[in-house]
RNA sequence: GGCUCGUUGGUCAAUCGGUUAAGACGCCUCCCUUUCACGGAGGAAUGACGAGUUCGACUCUCGUACGGGCUACCA
């Protein structure tokens, strides 16, 4: 039994990360937390010509982002570290070995051409997908088929191979799920899956188990999508003579996109929405993904709405912080199935967020956002102001360039249209005068600016509602933002007035 | 095709045999607001189907249908 409680999740550091492996590592840390235990990052960089360093460093800065950092770095290593698969290469090679000499794997030297060609013959109406198992093993060329001598040979020569597990003729493997209960496996129907590759690295089967045997794995928590696979990792630690320390299972829910089929890019390409955490920008494809965090997403918010997709705590409580859901969080209330990802739903959490937090909390998010728009920022205390005033509009963090720009600068394009219909020569006289009275102002504040504003409208027999959608619109560009005359207030004397000539010029026109 | 997991409103979901089947997102109506939001009140909308067990089934069992996942020297 495992004294102390560790998960682990082994991204594969070949692209970006995505929802579901934000979440499944969200579940892993929850629960780790939750009971005290370690969560372990390992860098699953099996396949060496796909290794991308730059992709390990974008995982290690989601996982910073999201403040899901693990407890041992993959990359200087932890307790029982290496954690990076490449450089623990050495360590698998034993125990493929040791699994051929118990009669439990087997060497193949069938290369890429003659297993598809395999595929191809075996390939029939009833079974489109013929596997290398226990029905074409021993038509194929394998240390199970071959006389030994000829095995010797081939190994002599160096003819490359690679090994695969002999999976039983007829055997019942049953694994118990944390979340799913028992599930049952017939051997006979499970492949002869290639434990250590051709070029002497293990394959996921194999590293998944002898690492998380090594590094004392407590609590194993991944995608629905290795739900078939299980059974060959039940088989792996049972061989190995590893049974007794064989971690917990749990097959966490897929996360689907709207067309009911497992997330994936195509889904954020197709409706509009990131898929992964952070931006991430494919040099080999040639392609790039915007992610939550450029899209103007918070992380908590970001974190929250992943653990509320196949889980809930069965209250009524939906917005949590991280320390809440560590504390809430409970194996048994995960769900089985499926959920759909619903990017309104996901947009409504950052605006729960947004409106949670304080202005001196969104102030460092918000002032690089508008830096980068170009914006010179007045100072921190204005700054604040101002979020105070926008931020209960803002659903993403980006729309606090629209929403706050107009108090840094004359709006781009001024909503004229809107006004147009109603425009006449009274109003022109309203704001003409209304201008000389501001240019005499001497208490530019909000409350005499009202005042102000009101005495004029009522000399001109005008009603004070049809005149504060126009000065709004020549203020801010268009139907939308804070009270008027605090917006006026704010911006001053000089640019008020500004900005009504310029609008008073374009409708004259 | 085979194996496997699943199925409560459009979506996330509560219910762990007895409820008028919660709540949230989205949608609609109204109030607040001389803008847009926020906020408040309300509305439409759900147990895939068929058997069985039971006094009673959304809940347990079986079957059917439908959907997902896997079926690589990728993870």
């Amino acid at each position: 039994m495992h004294s102390t409680i560790r998960v682990r999740f082994a991204p594969s550091p070949t692209g970006g990360l995505h929802l579901g492996g934000v979440r499944t590592i969200l579940f892993n840390y929850l629960f780790a937390k939750k009971n005290g235990g370690q969560f372990i990052l390992r860098i699953e960089d099996t396949d060496q010509t796909r290794y991308v360093a730059e992709a390990e460093q974008y995982i290690q800065d989601c996982l910073e982002w999201c403040g899901l950092l693990p407890d041992e770095s993959p990359t200087v290593g932890g307790a029982y570290g290496p954690y990076r698969q490449s450089e623990r290469k050495p360590m698998y090679r034993q125990y493929a070995e040791k699994l051929i000499a118990q009669g439990n794997a087997y060497f193949a030297f069938d290369t890429p051409e003659e297993l598809d060609t395999m595929r191809q013959e075996y390939k029939t109406q009833e079974n489109p997908s013929p596997t290398y198992g226990h029905e074409t093993r021993m038509k194929m060329k394998n240390s199970l088929s071959l006389a030994e001598a000829e095995v010797q040979r081939l190994l002599s020569e160096g003819v490359p191979y690679v090994i695969r597990i002999k999976m039983p003729d007829e055997e019942t493997v049953s694994l118990n799920d944390a979340i799913r209960g028992t599930v049952s496996f017939q051997t006979s129907q499970v492949d002869d899956k290639v434990l250590l590759k051709a070029d002497g690295m293990p394959t996921y089967h194999l590293a998944l188990v002898v690492d998380d045997y090594l590094m004392k794995i407590s609590h194993a928590f991944r995608g629905e999508e290795w739900l078939s696979s299980a059974p060959v990792h039940v088989l792996l630690w049972k061989y190995l003579g590893w049974e007794t320390e064989m971690p917990v299972w749990a097959h966490l829910p897929l996360i689907m996109g709207p067309d009911g089929a497992k997330l994936s890019k195509r889904h954020g390409n197709k409706y509009g929405f990131p898929i992964f955490a952070m931006n991430w920008n494919d040099e080999k494809k040639n392609e790039f993904t915007e992610g939550f965090r450029e899209k103007g997403f918070l992380p908590q918010a970001f974190i929250n709405l992943l653990a509320l997709l196949g889980w809930n705590p069965g209250t009524e409580q939906e917005i949590f912080t991280l320390e809440e859901l560590i504390g809430q969080f409970d194996l048994s209330r995960v769900h089985s199935a499926g959920a759909q990802f619903d990017f309104d739903k996901a947009k409504w959490y950052n605006h729960e967020w947004i409106k949670k937090l304080s202005a001196t909390e969104l102030l460092p998010d918000v002032s690089l956002l508008l830096e980068k728009a170009g914006i010179l920022l007045p100072s921190e205390e204005r700054m604040v102001q101002i979020i105070e005033m926008v931020k209960d509009r803002c659903t993403l963090l980006s729309d606090f360039e629209i929403q706050a720009g107009y108090f840094f600068k004359a709006p781009q394009t001024i909503d004229s249209d809107s006004l147009k219909p109603k425009w006449d020569e009274k109003k022109v006289l309203f704001f003409s005068e209304l201008i000389r009275s501001f240019e005499v102002n001497n208490f530019w504040e909000k409350e005499s600016l009202e005042t102000v504003f009101k005495e004029i409208a009522a000399a001109n027999t005008l009603k004070p509602g049809e005149l504060m959608l126009p000065f709004r619109v020549m203020l801010v560009g268009g139907k939308f933002g804070p009270g008027v005359f605090d917006i006026a207030a704010f911006i001053g004397k000089e640019e008020t007035i500004a900005r009504i000539k310029h609008t008073l010029g374009l409708l004259n026109i």
